[in-house]
DNA sequence: GTCGGCCCCGCCAGAAATGGGGAGTGGAAA
DNA sequence: TTTCCACTCCCCATTTCTGGCGGGGCCGAC
């Protein structure tokens, strides 16, 4: 299972892939590539709308959707609560309705093993790389401690292709705000009232006032939450 | 620069460190061992303090500090709407501020060509990984082709000790939201007023908030906007 | 040399959000 | 089973924000 991998050229192939087909053929060939059973790239958007590619099952794909099993699974949740890659077994299975996803899952082919790798965009796109694979816990853990570093760079890129491929809600060109504009921003979403701001400047709320409505506009925002909310995600204030 | 450099030695030393005086000699060592000026990670709280561990001279490190380059830094900024590791050159360097920085940044030894690499942890947690030197453009694209992958597991690596030895404020665990906050946070992001999210929620305005009050708690959030302005960087929803 | 951007200040009135009470359902976990 | 949590609804008074009016000075670019 996975001996001589050489992820370079399909890494090569994978930076020239655009479209969701070739990422498809390309993470079967890498299934191949490190000899287990399955691997898989799954987004999680906020909104819970889900994007992928990997070699599950339709059925099992289809299953997860219908049953709506991304609030359940706990590598989902898992992940999302973590930073390194994490193996399934460390996990919490406790809960009854996990249990239930995980003997569904092994009914639809997948193997007990599972590695899965938690990665993040800039607006908060967050996303699983999984390999998964029937065997022991020693050779498991054998394959995940030599192929760790590949499968890191593999979800890394994959990220990096998928976001591309489907933009989203980007493409806005972020207009820049003025210093003072910033400091109102920052100060605001640091939770200071407007009086607060004021003081902290040392400038009249008026004054202020002016910059947040500058603001408001610049952003095209409603009010000033949404400013707020505009700033950071397009990162033209860091808090 | 940087030929036959064996990052798994080091990478082994770091899955051992416990501490950040270790994580400091470590980067030292990766500094001379790739053959580069400098070699910074640099964690962006969010709360706005800065951890960090680097080679560059403790007077930039304080002058940067001092003058509050974070708001200014083009690199902070570019890397925080970004995914992929970014060629400085590739930032956008156009305001006078900028240009300001990036002056006093060579006056005080940084090199011409940096490239650094944006990282992120579960609750938004955000860090760059940035390789500094002094050389021409055609040296530099072909380093950061070349070692473009070791620093990406660098990155990681180092982010996930970073995490580890200073769990800093996210000691606060990040209390989830429930369906109808996120739901609640979600469309005041998106600039709602509270009656019109009551009403696309089909709930009371009372009922809308309770749920803003409860989010508020769990986020430690002085007000709405503070609220939103957390959960927007814990990832805890996405607009 | 005008024009536009940024910086700063005043007053007023209406709209919206906040903070403090209270009360009841249902479902899931311990 | 009991306890906890999410979810739903209501009134009150107060604070805060928003929108509109007016004014001034400084700088750099066209």
């Amino acid at each position: 299972m996975g001996n001589g991998v050489n992820v370079d050229h399909v890494l090569a192939d994978l930076s020239s892939a655009t479209a969701h087909e070739e990422l498809q053929e390309l993470i079967e060939r890498l299934r191949d590539a490190f000899g287990v059973d399955h691997m898989v790239y799954h987004w999680v958007d906020g909104a819970g709308d889900q994007y992928g590619f990997g070699t599950y099952s339709d059925a099992w794909v289809q299953r997860y959707l219908d049953r709506n099993y991304l609030r359940v699974d706990p590598v989902v949740s898992g992940c999302f609560q973590r930073f390194n890659p994490v193996d399934w077994k460390r996990l919490n299975w406790s809960s009854r309705a996990a249990r239930a996803f995980l003997k569904d899952a092994l009914e639809h082919g997948l193997g007990n093993q599972g590695y899965s790798i938690p990665i993040r965009g800039p607006a908060g796109q967050f996303a699983l790389f999984t390999v998964n694979h029937n065997c022991g816990d020693d050779a498991w853990a054998e394959f995940t401690e030599r192929h760790g570093r590949d499968l890191i760079l593999m979800a890394h890129y994959f990220h990096g292709k998928a976001m591309e491929i489907r933009p989203g809600r980007s493409s806005a060109p972020p207009q820049p705000l003025s210093p003072r504009e910033v400091d109102a921003m920052t100060l605001l979403a640091l939770g200071y009232s407007r009086a607060q701001v004021a003081q902290t400047l040392s400038i009249s709320e008026h004054t202020l006032r002016v910059y947040i409505e500058s603001a408001r506009f610049k952003l095209g925002a409603l009010n000033t939450t949404h400013a707020i909310a505009r700033a950071l995600t397009q990162g033209l204030i860091v808090v």
